[in-house]
RNA sequence: GGGCGGUUAGGUCAGUUGGUUAGAGCGUCGCGUUGACAUCGCGAAGGUCGGAGGUUCGAGUCCUCUACCACCCA
């Protein structure tokens, strides 16, 4: 019998529990396939959670996944399903390397001061000494993952795994290499994946200038650019075929700029009219669209630039100079020979990469790719057969659509810290060696004079083989065997193409089975005013801060209840303080109930004779179980939370808590019954809470289990109590037995009632202490009234010795308040008449509504509604009004 | 240009088979502390559910149009 403070101290607990529950092994799934007597034929839960970049440091947006994918692992867990969720991170290429390029930089170093071997090994020696922070703090957040089984994406299998994936899709033939316009990152040194590329609208100019006929006639045809740096590198003059003005300059040449180079004048039905000048400058080399109207008609392609954004010796004069300072030396150059026609203000695009911010170039140069059609096709088509489903399902038409218009992926980048692209080329014969194991010399040639491709593979190409990987896929594993597919991908919708789309796409074509049944998609977390939070704004809200001062369990709490699926939420730290405040209305739920069964004396020997309280509340909680059950079942974690928020607070802890008191102090079989109910629903409840608010929980469900099993109290299970709350039996659906209908009903004009009473009391300024003399009228309801009377007399704060229930109304009526509820009617002895006054106004007011909402009644009643709409919705309409009907009467009489 | 989401109380948000007096936290106002909880209790105020039309006996919920905000794709 421990006596538990008043207040919920999370720091007591939190580190301990989850200790606790790993040491224990509750992380690792049941009916495991690497151990005896494992039966295949049980399906289990398997989620592999996205795995954070290594560099992680956590923000907000880590503990909304970690609290969705625990909230499932632990309710499957609890199910007794065989739950496996496999954590890991992600070796991030772009992000790590920079990271410790930083590092670097803050000793005066650079990543070039070392070899690439030097290099790779620092970065490890970082990734030891910083990576296991996130999976420490992926603990704080109580994530129940099975850490024996942690992968990191760079791992020797899973490195195996890219090098398979690798080699299959390139011996399939949808793997290759070539020039081809990529989006090149100047600052970065590297080629970057469309998806990397972000387009921003920022204020440019349109630059209008003449292109002079070759001819020497002195026409011209007027073209407009965003890019007049680029001027050197066009091939070509793009008008459209139907365009009567320019229809006469096409076959014809015309002269480049400065430069005086004969480019030829073609008709493209690409351009638009109604652009600018209605005539293009084509650059092939520099232009994504450029490229593609050079590729139909074999237009040369010209690189003018170098892969710093310099342009190089084909700009002639402006070779040497920096992008945007060409930009002005060529336009003066060419205002000075006459040839600038304007410049006008114009919005532009301009892509951005998505890790430094740096203006994007699209460039020519040698990259690996995937070919994306066949692939694309088949996963679309896992999509539309239902293999595939998204949670919320329009995530589906999103991923579709993205399907069908797919591009070829750019898998190589230009990073030290990445898969190395498992190819090698021979020095000797030139042959190219595409293979799982390090070649040693060259199948053709026999020479031992090998060189490895440079570049490494995208960090979503090892990403894509997650869900296998980390398995042990390509072999044959019995975790693969078992685990495999997964069941639920929990994510953000932000990734859904850049690593959902992928996984399917590589599941699907590598395993032969899509990886995943089920795609839950979450929100983005943004601050209070739907702000993305930003260390520049000043927003950002530290889950690490939070979580200190209300504890992970408020915070869980918070980023599940109050969300839907796939929306945005806005989090504001209020909301976790009052989720905070919620964590500690528990404990004191568990305090009261557990000080309730502590004070049980003897076990009750006659069978129950519930009460009115009881039997509604553990109708109530019945409702709320199989609600719960369903929206569980349906993904809607959110909705799940609120409800079981609202049992416990405004259900089990403002009116049952409160009828208990009473019921206690009864003492002998009553108060064993009592305690009884309370064990048991606070039990159920907790279990229900359990994956929301794991912490809170377990303390508590800890203690319940002690005091029940020091008390006289048997709960039927009493044997049963499981090792943990963790591990407990999640309640399933109850049946309805035909009863509960009638208690709620019951016990909800009983509510009315007490409600009553203290608005009046609030009203009529009637001091809190004061129990009040009163005579009930129940009319058909006088039976259940009164034997309800200590009940309703401890609420309403009425003196029971003369609480009186009457079928008329008391011979001094005129001297008191009359309250309404229904076909009942609380008289109620006044001190003061002084308030009288005040009573007819309340009770004329209470008349109107009633008589207004009367109106509204007989006009629905009176219209087709009464004949249309089903018996049982009208019925409870018709009874409602005969409510209001009686009320009036009975305000009428009292006044007269 | 195409698509998607949002618009509900002062602020932030729930409201999933359409059922007739629209809910919660916070904030506001009044009252209240001798044991479950002041991280609290009791009571109250506060909304023509963005606008217009339609379907229906009945619409916050379904359909059409429209305004504004945000995002995705091109």
């Amino acid at each position: 019998m421990t006596e538990l403070p008043k207040a919920y101290n999370f720091k007591e607990y939190e580190e301990a529990l989850y200790q606790d529950w790993e040491a224990k092994g509750y992380f690792k799934p049941t009916n495991d396939p690497n151990l005896p007597g494992h039966d295949p034929s049980i399906e289990p839960f398997v989620i592999v959670i996205p795995p954070p970049n290594v560099t992680g440091a956590l923000h907000l947006g880590h503990p909304a996944f970690v609290t969705a994918e625990d909230i499932m692992i632990r309710y499957h867990r609890m199910k007794g399903v065989p739950t496996l969720w496999v954590p890991g991170s992600d070796h991030a290429g772009i992000a790590t390397q920079l990271q410790v390029e930083k590092m670097l930089a803050a000793e005066g170093k650079k990543r070039t001061d070392y070899s690439r071997e030097e290099f790779e090994a620092i970065v490890w020696e970082w990734k030891h000494k910083y990576g296991g922070q996130i999976a420490n703090q992926l603990r704080r957040l109580g994530a129940s993952c099975d850490w024996e089984r942690e992968r990191f994406t760079l791992d020797e299998g899973l490195s195996k795994a890219v090098r398979e994936a690798f080699v299959r899709l390139y011996e399939k033939g949808l793997i290759y290499r070539g020039p081809r316009m990529t989006n090149w990152s100047p600052g970065l040194q590297t080629a970057v994946s469309d998806l990397e590329v972000e387009y921003s609208e920022e204020a440019g100019k349109l630059y209008y200038f003449k292109y002079m006929l070759a001819d020497g006639s002195g026409a011209y045809i007027p073209v407009a650019t965003t890019r007049p740096e680029t001027i050197p590198g066009d091939t070509a003059v793009a008008v459209h075929p139907e365009d009567p003005r320019y229809a006469a300059f096409i076959g014809k040449t015309v002269l480049v700029p400065i430069l005086g180079r004969e480019v030829p004048v073609l008709a493209d039905t690409y351009v638009e009219k109604d652009f600018g000048t209605g005539a293009l400058k084509i650059t092939p080399g520099h232009d994504p669209h450029d490229y593609e109207i050079g590729q139909r008609h074999n237009l040369p392609l010209v690189n003018i630039m170098n892969k710093d954004a310099t342009l190089n010796e084909n700009a002639g004069p402006y070779a040497g100079m920096e992008r945007f300072a060409a930009r002005v030396a060529i336009w003066a150059d060419m205002e000075a020979a006459g040839l600038v026609i304007k410049e006008e203000p114009y919005t532009m695009n301009v892509p951005r990469s998505q890790r430094g911010g740096e203006i994007v170039e699209p460039l020519i140069s040698e990259q690996w790719y995937v070919k994306m059609d066949s692939l694309a096709a088949n996963a679309a088509e896992a999509v539309r057969q239902g293999e595939v489903r998204f949670v919320p399902e329009r995530f589906t038409k999103v991923f579709l659509n993205w399907m069908d218009n797919i591009q070829d992926w750019c898998i190589s980048r230009q990073l030290w810290w990445g898969h190395r692209i498992p190819v090698w080329y021979c020095q000797d014969c030139n042959e190219t060696i595409v293979d799982r194991e390090t070649p040693q010399v060259c199948p053709k040639c026999g020479s031992a004079n090998l060189v490895q491709d440079e570049d490494v593979l995208d960090t979503w190409f090892s990403s894509g083989l997650w869900p296998f990987s980390v398995f042990g896929w390509p072999e044959e594993t019995p975790d693969y065997r078992y685990f495999y597919p997964t069941s639920v991908l929990e994510t953000g919708y932000d990734i859904i193409f850049f690593w959902v789309a992928r996984m399917v796409m590589d599941g699907i074509e590598l395993t032969g089975k899509a990886p995943f049944h089920t795609v839950y998609l979450h929100g983005m977390i943004r601050d209070e005013k739907g702000q993305k939070m930003s260390k520049t704004k000043n927003n950002v809200i530290d889950p690490l801060v939070v979580m200190d001062e209300f504890g992970t369990d408020a915070l869980r709490f918070t980023l599940m209840v109050g969300s839907t699926p796939g929306n945005d939420m806005n989090v504001g730290i209020k909301k976790v303080e009052s989720n905070r405040n919620f964590a500690n209305k528990v404990w004191n739920i568990g305090r009261y109930t557990i000080g309730a069964i502590d004070a049980l004396q003897t076990q009750a020997e006659n069978p129950a004779d519930w009460t009115l309280a009881d039997n509604w509340i553990w109708a109530r909680m019945k409702e709320t179980v199989n609600s719960v059950n369903a929206l569980f079942k349906d993904y809607q974690y959110g909705e799940a939370g609120r409800q079981i928020y609202e049992f416990l607070w405004n259900d089990f802890a403002d009116w049952y808590l409160e009828a208990s008191k009473g019921q206690l102090a009864q003492g002998g079989e009553r108060a064993y019954y009592t305690s009884y109910t309370l064990a048991r629903v606070l039990d159920i409840m907790l279990k229900f809470l359990h994956p929301f608010t794991p912490y809170v929980t377990e303390a508590l469900w800890g203690y319940l289990k002690q005091a029940c099993l020091a008390s006289p109290l048997a709960i039927p299970a009493r044997g049963d109590w499981e090792e943990a709350l963790i591990v407990a039996r999640w309640p399933e659906e109850m049946e309805t037995e035909g009863w509960e209908e009638e208690k709620l009903r019951d016990f909800s004009l009983v509510q009315d009632l007490v409600r009553a009473i203290r608005n009046w009391r609030a009203e009529a300024k009637v001091e809190p202490r004061k129990k009040l003399e009163a005579t009930i009228l129940g009319g058909a309801q006088t039976d259940l009234l009164s034997s309800q009377a200590s009940l309703l007399a401890e609420l309403a704060g009425l003196n029971l010795e003369k609480l009186g229930f009457s079928p008329a109304a008391p011979a001094n009526a005129a001297e008191m308040a009359v309250l309404v509820v229904g076909d009942t009617e609380v008289y109620i002895r006044q001190d003061t008449t002084e308030l009288a006054g005040a009573e007819r106004e309340r009770m004329e007011r209470e008349l109107a509504e009633a008589e207004s909402q009367i109106a509204r009644l007989e006009n629905l009643l009176g219209s087709p509604f009464a004949q249309k709409a089903p018996e049982k919705v009208v019925a409870a309409e018709r009874e409602k009004l005969e409510g209001f009907r009686a009320t009036a009467v009975k305000l009428r009489a009292q006044l007269g």
